[in-house]
DNA sequence: CGATAGGGCTTGCACGCGCAAGCCCTATCA
DNA sequence: TGATAGGGCTTGCGCGTGCAAGCCCTATCG
């Protein structure tokens, strides 16, 4: 009878067969310039089975000084929807290399310790911008592998969310016929980094479309400014408004809803990230769907990249976003 | 010049005083039975803070035989707010015990390796159940501390969340003069533990406040369950629904607001979670606010004590839970 | 004055694994 | 027949830390 809740070991492997350790972890690491015949191979696989071993991951972190671990630092958004999707694909990725994916949420307040001081990760990949504070700390913590890798580059990862949609969200309500746009962006100060690039990559699409510029307000339901803006907007006839998100649209539609203008009869509003709330609502909300998927992919391989020193990719890909109309932008 | 990329360990800040790395170790440690004179110990923080040494937790972790990791799992829910905002708290005071809080989302086809096979946690603790092939791969990857403990206990950690709200919810509605009542909850499968315990919360509810049984519904936009349910509410005599969540409420006003009612007027509506959407919306969503520092430092608690190997406590706190009151349901 | 009790240290092993270096034995070749 | 070349292993160190056991020296006691 083994003894309990002691768990099994490469060495019990090995004494179980009448081999050495070394073998028995050759043959589990695949170790290039090791000769193991096949005979013994499987001899040491079947009985690791048979006695269900499992590498010890802290100890291989501890001898091999890499701990397989990549930390992604999440913003404190309300992102939830498209951006939790794409660590599916991510994590899978990553898991195919040998890497695990963790996720950090950072907080404004917060008080704990952050996750890169505990967990060795090999990597650390940020959506946003790194402050300096947080790159030193990383660096006392002995990482070396972190990005994006300098502050300028800070658009790689961030910018490929939002230059793609916005433009779509221009060009489809200047599909529609509509000539006088307006952009609600958000008063939210952690945003500021994806709605500043929102709000440029907008200016820019209406320019190009030869628009009147664009009238940018930021929108708050709470202090009235969606209100104002929803009024004033009417006012110089604005028919349409690109929103940030799909939050801030589904603010700037209530707002109209409460001026008593009729959406999208007096003012087409179309959001973005295609949340899930944006179709339960009345009327639903046309939006902007982000590939997801792709966006995952090219995280894990920014990462991966990273983690095994090979040069990191230029540019980020081009992502594939999507209108998805609805009727909040309806002829 | 000291080689750079190489971290300081224990052994440097040794060296570095002439002392040994144990008398080293025992100052870091405060351990209990060592006598060490404060001058030393002062030496030494005062050398280690100069190097800028920080002890490895991989290190650590392999000779206490403890990673000083809680795993979290979490539901693939779009994550309401309430639930990421505890994990602050929660992160917050299991830090100052010394453990790190890793959040671990669950997903359906994920195929990457759970993280408990890969950070060896001390403790999983988990919002929703556990399934059997779930635990018993945490078994094996050799951990034993598992929250919930068994399948039953499935409520103590989900039943604070809905009890307290639900009743609320039916209280409210029945305090502004509604006597018809119907229950509006998810058709999302995933959900399907939360949303029965609301529903019988809410049917208790219902039940001791005298009131007719309640007409429960599953609906959904979707397949136009959502429209049907509001059109037979309204045609049976119902004026109030509570629902399972903010979203099912949104899609409710939304429903009634397509059919034609008004809301609150025709129709009374009433949320749970306090979603931020819920008070950007035109009307309003009236909606329960879950207490969710208490609710982390519940799941904070109930971590360190498995992971210290203290008796649990028996019963979840009673979690404060109050109305929002907001236009859906004004009077 | 010798015995004893600690205070203040150090030595050394363990944690589970990766991997360099080497050892033995057999097959091949000159 | 002796030299050589690997194939198939093993021995042993190192990763950075925790901690048991022990060592030396001084202060105190009988």
């Amino acid at each position: 009878m083994t003894q309990r809740n002691r768990r099994v070991t490469a060495t019990d492997v090995a004494r179980s067969l009448g081999l050495s350790r070394a073998t028995v972890g050759y043959v589990f690491n695949n170790t290039p310039g090791q000769s193991i015949p096949a005979a013994t191979r499987e001899r040491v696989l079947a009985e690791a089975a048979r006695l269900g071993y499992r590498p010890h991951r802290t100890a291989q972190a501890l001898a091999r000084g890499r701990s397989m671990i990549i930390l992604l630092v999440l913003p404190d958004w309300p992102m939830e929807h498209s951006l939790r999707q794409n660590l599916e694909t991510a994590s899978q990725i990553l898991d195919e290399a040998g890497y695990a994916l963790v996720t950090y949420t950072r907080h404004e307040r917060g008080h704990a310790r952050p996750l890169w001081e505990l967990l060795n990760p090999d990597v650390v990949i940020s959506w946003t911008p790194i402050t300096a504070a947080e790159r030193s700390s990383m660096q006392a913590s002995g990482i070396t592998k972190i990005l994006p890798q300098v502050q300028q580059e800070r658009s790689a990862l961030a910018s490929a969310t939002l230059t793609a949609g916005t433009r779509l969200q221009i060009t489809h309500l200047h599909e529609l016929g509509h000539r006088r746009l307006a952009f609600a962006t958000s008063t939210n100060e952690r945003f500021s980094l994806l709605s500043e690039g929102r709000v440029e990559a907008a200016r820019q699409a209406a320019d190009r479309l030869g628009l009147d510029p664009l009238d940018v307000r930021p929108v708050d339901h709470l202090d009235g400014s969606v209100a104002r803006a929803v009024r004033e907007w009417h006012a110089n006839g604005v028919t349409a408004v690109a929103a940030f998100n799909d939050d801030i649209a589904a603010m700037t539609v209530a707002a109209a809803q409460r001026a008593g203008l009729s959406v999208p009869g007096d003012l087409a509003v179309i959001g973005h990230d295609d949340t899930p709330m944006a179709s339960m609502l009345y009327p639903s909300l046309s939006s902007v769907s982000i590939d997801s998927v792709g966006l995952g992919r090219y995280l894990a391989n920014l990462a991966l990249h990273a983690a095994e020193d090979r040069p990191l990719p230029e540019t980020p890909p081009d992502l594939h976003a999507t209108i998805v109309a609805r009727e909040s932008t309806r002829r």
